[in-house]
RNA sequence: GGCGACAUAGCCAAGUGGUAAGGCCGAGGUCUGCAAAACCUCUAUUCCCCAGUUCGACUCUGGGUGUCGCCUCCA
C-alpha cells in the first residue's frame, strides 16, 4: 500500500515523489509556537496536520523522528513578563504547559523532542561564530548581523530576489546593516532582559537561528521534512536556509521537502494573535469535543485555507457523529459470534477503501479525500449492523472483523475515535436503571410511562436509541 | 509597489484533458409503538467571466474580475 508518496514541496512549487534521506525513516522538524500566550485553533492546525502526517508514515513502516521546537527566549515574551511582572521563563513554561493540553485534547502524540532556545544557546552561539568565520556575517556593536547578499541562494524558497524585497521595501532602514535586509542572528543585551555571554558581550539569539541550530543539532545537516505554517515561508525559513546552507558549506543540506499549511481563517481572513481575531483552543475545547475539532481540521486539505465558524464546526461535528455511530455499530456486532459469509463482499470493500484511503494520504497528504473513504466503510458498517441487528441476517465473525480492522486503520491514521465507544454507554448505573424500567413499561405497552423516561433522560442531555438489540445511550 | 495563492451545488470540500468524490443542511421514503439513530432516493447539463489550444477543458494557455496571503511579529 501507498508504493509511492507525493509531496508538495514549496521549494520547487510543485508536488514530488518523496525519497527519504535514509531508507526506512524519515526526520522531520516543524516550526513550534513562540510561547507568550494561549494557543489558538490557527496554532493547532499545523501540529494536527503534521501528527496525522506522522501517524500515516509510522502506519506504512517508517521510523519516525519527529522534532519541534519552543522559541521561549523572545520580544513577546520579554513583554509579557514585563506586563506581568514575573520571569519570562515563568511566562514560557506557562504557555508550554497550556500548549501541551491544547494539544492532547486534539490526540496529538508526542514529538520526539521539544528543545528550547534557552537550552540551546551555547551549540546557537557556536553557529553564529561559524557563520562570521565563514564570512556571512558581520557583529556590529554586539549585534551579529546575517549578510543576506552573502549567500547567493537568498529568496530561492519564498521565490524573490534581493532587488524584489527592496524595491517593496518596508523594513525600517538601519544604516548600520549593510544591506536593509540584513537579520540578527545575535542581539545585544538591553537591560532588563534575559541574555547569556558570548563572544560579542552579553545578548540573545535572534529570530531563525535557533531553528538552524536545533535541526542540525537533533536531525543533523539533511533531513527529510520542514514543516509549519505558511507565513512562515519569508522570512523565516529563508533565513533558515540561508544560515544553514551557509553554516554547513552545502547549498544541498538542509531539509529536503518544505511543507507548508494554509491558514485557519475567520470571515476569510487570517487568523492571528496581532488581529486579535482568533479562538483559543481552550475555549472551542469548551464546545467541543477534541475529536471534532481534529475532524475538522483534516476535512480540509492542509495547504487550503480553512475557514473557522461555530456553523462549520457544527457541520463537522454532524459528520463525526455518523462516524462515531459506526464505531459503536462495530464494536456491538463484534462481540457476536458467526460464521456465516454475509460480509464477504463487504470485506471485499472495505479492503478497497482502505487502499485508495492509503493513496489519497500518499498524495500529498489528503486527508479530505481519505476522510470520504472513511465514509464509505463507516456506511457499510451501519447497514451491516442494521442487517444483522434488525433484519436478522446471520453474522459473519470473521469478514466482519475485516471491515472493523480497516475502519479502525484509518480512525487511527486521521487520529480520532481513539477512546473506546463503550465509555458512555455503561457507566451511568442509574441511565441503566430507568432504561430497565422504560424496557418494562413498553413491554407492557404502556408508551406514556416510557415516553416520559426517555424525555426526563433527554432534559439531562441522555439520548436514547432502541433498537433490536437493546437500548443504547449517549450524551448530547 | 514587489511576489504568490485561490475562485467547484444552500453551506463545506476533493478532483481529473474525456465528461463533477465525500460531508453538512433540505425534501420524500424504509425501519420504529412513537421517536432517535441508521439506511434508501432526490438535490451542480455544471465547475467566476472572456478568448485561445484541443476531437474534447472544470482541468492547459492568455486576458479580466474577485478574494486572500507574504513582503513587519505571526502557525
Amino acid at each position: 500500500m501507498a508504493e509511492q508518496i507525493v509531496v508538495y514541496n514549496t521549494m520547487t512549487r510543485r508536488k514530488e515523489v518523496f525519497q527519504p534521506q535514509e531508507r526506512g525513516k524519515v526526520s522531520i522538524y516543524v516550526c513550534g509556537v513562540t510561547p507568550y500566550n494561549e494557543p489558538h485553533i490557527g496554532n493547532a492546525r499545523p501540529f494536527v496536520t503534521w501528527d496525522t502526517i506522522r501517524r500515516f508514515f509510522e502506519r506504512i513502516g517508517y521510523e519516525v523522528y519527529y522534532v519541534q521546537n519552543f522559541t521561549d527566549v523572545d520580544d513577546k515574551i520579554i513583554r509579557a513578563a514585563h506586563e506581568q511582572n514575573v520571569s519570562w521563563k515563568e511566562i514560557a513554561d506557562r504557555y508550554i504547559a497550556a500548549y501541551f493540553q491544547a494539544l492532547d485534547a486534539l490526540n496529538v502524540r508526542r514529538a520526539n523532542v521539544y528543545p528550547r532556545v534557552s537550552e540551546t544557546i551555547p551549540e546557537i552561539i557556536a553557529m553564529v561564530q561559524g557563520l562570521i568565520e565563514h564570512d556571512y556575517a558581520y557583529a556590529l556593536e554586539g549585534d551579529v548581523y546575517y549578510s543576506v547578499e552573502k549567500f547567493a541562494g537568498y529568496g530561492k524558497l519564498s521565490g524573490r530576489t534581493l532587488e524584489d524585497m527592496l524595491a517593496g521595501a518596508r523594513v525600517e532602514v538601519d544604516e548600520r546593516k549593510r544591506n536593509p535586509m540584513d537579520f540578527a542572528l545575535w542581539k545585544a543585551a538591553k537591560p532588563g532582559e534575559p541574555s547569556w555571554d558570548s563572544p560579542w558581550g552579553k545578548g540573545r539569539p535572534g529570530w531563525h537561528i535557533e531553528c538552524s541550530t536545533m535541526s542540525l543539532k537533533f536531525l543533523g545537516e539533511h533531513f527529510d521534512f520542514h514543516g509549519g505554517g505558511s507565513d512562515l515561508i519569508f522570512p523565516h525559513h529563508e533565513n533558515e536556509i540561508a544560515q544553514s546552507q551557509a553554516y554547513c558549506g552545502d547549498p544541498h543540506s538542509f531539509a529536503r521537502y518544505w511543507v507548508h499549511n494554509g491558514f485557519i481563517t475567520i470571515h476569510a481572513e487570517k487568523m492571528s494573535k496581532s488581529r486579535g481575531n482568533f479562538f483559543t483552543v481552550a475555549d472551542i475545547l469548551k464546545k467541543y469535543p477534541g475529536e471534532v475539532v481534529r475532524f475538522f481540521i483534516l476535512q480540509t486539505h492542509y495547504r487550503s485555507p480553512l475557514d473557522f465558524s461555530d456553523d462549520r464546526l457544527q457541520d463537522a461535528q454532524a459528520g463525526f457523529a455518523r462516524l462515531e455511530t459506526a464505531k459503536e455499530n462495530a464494536i456491538v456486532l463484534i462481540e457476536r459470534e458467526g460464521t456465516s459469509d454475509t460480509a464477504k463482499g463487504l470485506a471485499a470493500a472495505a479492503r478497497a477503501a482502505q487502499s485508495a484511503f492509503y493513496e489519497a494520504m500518499g498524495d500529498d497528504f489528503n486527508t479530505a479525500l481519505a476522510i470520504s473513504y472513511l465514509f464509505a466503510v463507516a456506511k457499510d458498517i451501519n447497514v451491516y449492523y442494521n442487517d444483522v441487528i434488525n433484519r436478522g441476517v446471520a453474522f459473519d465473525a470473521e469478514n466482519f472483523s475485516t471491515v472493523r480492522q480497516v475502519f479502525d486503520d484509518m480512525t487511527d491514521i486521521i487520529g480520532i475515535l481513539e477512546a473506546p465507544a463503550e465509555r458512555d454507554m455503561k457507566e451511568d448505573a442509574a441511565v441503566a436503571a430507568l432504561i430497565e424500567e422504560r424496557l418494562a413499561a413498553r413491554k407492557a405497552k404502556n408508551w406514556v410511562r416510557a415516553d416520559e423516561i426517555r424525555d426526563e433522560l433527554k432534559v439531562k442531555g441522555i439520548l436514547l436509541e432502541d433498537s433490536a438489540a437493546g437500548t443504547r445511550w449517549k450524551r448530547i
